[in-house]
DNA sequence: AGATTTCGTAAGTGTTCACTAACGGTTAGT
DNA sequence: ACTAACCGTTAGTGAACACTTACGAAATCT
């Protein structure tokens, strides 16, 4: 489904990034978010349904308050695709020899 | 240096996250790129350009070909980011509990 | 019931960004 | 030296996006 695309996407703007963070370990509302950012309440609300709809945060209501948590779902295919980036990377790495210059051959398969 | 802010902007694009997939597991050239992507060739050089500047890639001239390869530099700060993310995601997770409601206390530390 | 708090949504705006077209520069071949 | 191949750079354009302001909805309190 290549659901690691949107989470991607969700953590690459900054204001997102830091939401997240804050979130990553202890829920929180909206407001007590907006209050620790440099951008209006409705921005924040804005930028937690991207990071809903990337399953990346869920939220559950306490009275008038949304408290907003984190949700694994959408984290952990985008690890599992940097993981297998970062194997790749090292695996061609170690094939071509470690260096930066490679060697003098030149490879034509495809 | 928080250098993980530049590779996550980097492949947050389909089209940069595209070539960088290509030049993972083998060098290429520029030419060779743009014929299996649905863009120009600028396009391309220019998506070079912000991968090489993010430590994601980097090119060595063979002639008058420009060959492109893979640089762990950069993916590297980006897979321990995406990892510690992942560490703590978890921890809360089973902290709260492992289900979605939550408890019913709410928590006012800082 | 009315007022207050907390939040989501819609509309509008300014900026960022990916893309193409045109140009110039470097290297290899004849 | 002249031509051809391969590439980077610049200028300009259209779309995506983050942000603010204004408004409306749902829940709690007095």
């Amino acid at each position: 489904m290549n659901t690691y695309e949107i989470s991607l996407q969700a953590l690459a703007d900054p204001t997102r990034r830091r939401i997240f963070e804050l979130v990553r370990t202890r829920p929180r509302s909206v407001a007590e978010l907006a209050a620790g950012l440099p951008v209006s309440r409705p921005a924040v609300s804005q930028h937690l349904g991207v990071l809903e709809r990337a399953h990346l945060v869920r939220h559950r209501r306490r009275g008038t308050r949304h408290i907003y948590h984190p949700d694994p779902a959408g984290l952990a295919p985008l690890r599992a695709y940097v993981e297998s980036l970062w194997d790749d990377v090292l695996t061609a790495f170690a094939a071509s020899g470690g260096e930066s210059g490679g060697p003098d051959d030149a490879r034509d398969e495809e």
